[in-house]
DNA sequence: GTTCATGCATAAGTCCTCCTTATGCATCCT
DNA sequence: AGGATGCATAAGGAGGACTTATGCATGAAC
């Protein structure tokens, strides 16, 4: 099979098309020079002219016309193929996060994300463990981290895991109100475990390490579930607010103090680099990174 | 138009026919590596795997077998249109040479690249001028020159313009036959004004100088004219032996001598470098070359 | 079980094709 | 005549398309 340069079969069909280089180097985002040099280049192969040069443009000669029609059919059929082959590959999105995320960010905007994107299912896993994103066959993921570096992944950052105080206005209430700091040492707390509370504690100028260590401790490891307990009014929760946003919003939850304390860690959407181009990878990560951009107006 | 990297279908679409990669490497004159690379960047691009690998070949998945007819038909049809292009646009091959070379070699041979490439006609265009292949839309031509340099022109020299004394034997008979140099000079020379005259019996250490001014001078500066008369037995002639391998053959000529003359010229083949590529220019060089290396062992 | 052959995957390196930029020329329009 | 339009071409740059080298997995043979 002898088959012409490829690239010069593609300007040459939009030329073509168009009967104008320029009006071609255009619809293909290059230059006109770059259009004429490959006209010249498939000219030179079919040994002889393809285009009768006028003055404001191009007419196809009779074997330019042959060509052009095998041209566009042959490019034609390649593109709904390819097309068929990205769409039909679309299929599902497989996304891996942490349970937290899951529950506080994105079931409420997912629905956003399908209504754009019909075409593409989503499978969601919640673990919170780091999975593999090519051994386990999952298309992006949403982690938590610090500088967001792994290796042969491309990485976002979504918003920092910054972490204050929370509570239910009804846990508040209980105490007349909770007006400074020291406050909170008089209510319950959900998890006194979490290495948060110290810091946050530090951030605030209070000495709290006695009371925290007099408190039973707990290992919860979930924002989800410590903002659920918190809003149920079960005691003070340390949570990360761009999590909480409705319950703030709704009043559910409130944050009596501008403290905001962060370790360092962010949350961070994940995907292989090499799979950067996949249709669907790029279509979530453009839609999240605009939902991103919205709901916290914050740059990625 | 959303296309696909017409590079990697290219490989794809040879891989999916062989089920094996190193074959459609070995088909498209490339490497194992460059393949498989491909593929690679194509199933990136489509988002799933179209190839399961296997320990000793490749099977296309769903998608890829899709892909594949897509491929394998557009390929196809590109394939015939530029052929159709190639073939239609190579009609005629035009050939520019001094008549010497058209009478004495290529007229011999000429039947030969006829058989080898029946959809060639030939133009043939003799002339004893330097002719522009490019204003004179000559495909290809054959010339003398030193160097073979000429700009914007490729060439490939085909065999010395060397010289040295032929004759018919019933020539030489008429002196009971030639066993010196110096018996030349008692027979007729045919072109005794002929440059190369004076240059061959300096080599041959004969002082020739005035028997050669003594003599009617004419100027032929034509090798098929001089060795016409000789083959006539009209006189000596001082020959190219490459032009005259037919008569040396047959014993119509001579060469009593193995003392050969060179000037430094030979006898070149040219074309456009920008032409290089053109079906039918390629066609005739390369049969050409290998006509030129079979008859005078010569690699050119 | 071991060894060898086969064949795809991938990293590092090279280079040439595919461009871009700049400029020139021809034609057309005002 | 001047300006606009648009193709042609030379010079230069760079990244995609390879190559080479090597590793890994699988299957076959012993």
């Amino acid at each position: 099979m002898n088959l012409p340069p490829l690239a010069a079969i593609r300007a040459f069909e939009a030329a073509a098309r168009l009967s104008s280089f320029t009006r071609a180097a255009e619809e293909l985002a290059m230059t006109q020079a770059a259009v004429s040099y490959q006209i010249k280049v498939l000219e030179d192969r079919v040994g002889q002219p393809l285009f009768t040069r006028k003055a404001r443009q191009v007419e196809l000669t009779e074997t330019g016309r042959a060509l052009a029609a095998g041209a566009s059919e042959a490019l034609r059929i390649l593109a709904e193929s390819y097309e068929q082959a990205r769409t039909g590959g679309q299929g599902t999105l497989s996304i891996s996060t942490i349970p937290t995320f899951a529950a506080n960010w994105l079931a409420l905007r997912l629905g956003s994300f399908q209504i754009a994107h019909p075409a593409i299912a989503v499978r969601l896993e919640t673990s919170d463990r780091v999975v593999d994103l090519a051994q386990d066959n999952i298309d992006v993921g949403i982690r938590t981290g610090g500088k967001g570096e792994w290796p042969g992944l491309a990485s976002h950052r979504l918003f920092m895991a910054d972490f204050t105080p929370m509570l239910s206005p009804s846990l508040a209430a209980t105490i007349g109100g909770v007006r400074e700091p020291a406050d909170l040492l008089r209510l319950p707390i959900v998890d006194a475990g979490d290495p948060w509370w110290a810091m946050w504690f530090d951030l605030a100028g209070i000495d709290a390490r006695e009371n925290l260590a007099a408190r039973t401790r707990s290992q919860l490891n979930s924002q989800a579930f410590e903002g659920r307990a918190a809003v149920a009014g079960v005691g003070v929760g340390i949570l990360t607010r761009e999590l909480f946003t409705a319950e703030l919003d709704n009043g559910s939850l409130i944050q009596p103090f501008d403290i905001v304390g962060n370790d360092g860690h962010a949350y961070w959407l994940v995907y292989q680099q090499a799979r950067r181009n996949v249709p669907k990878i790029r279509a979530f990560r453009d839609w999240l990174l605009k939902e991103i951009g919205a709901s916290t107006g914050m740059v990625a």
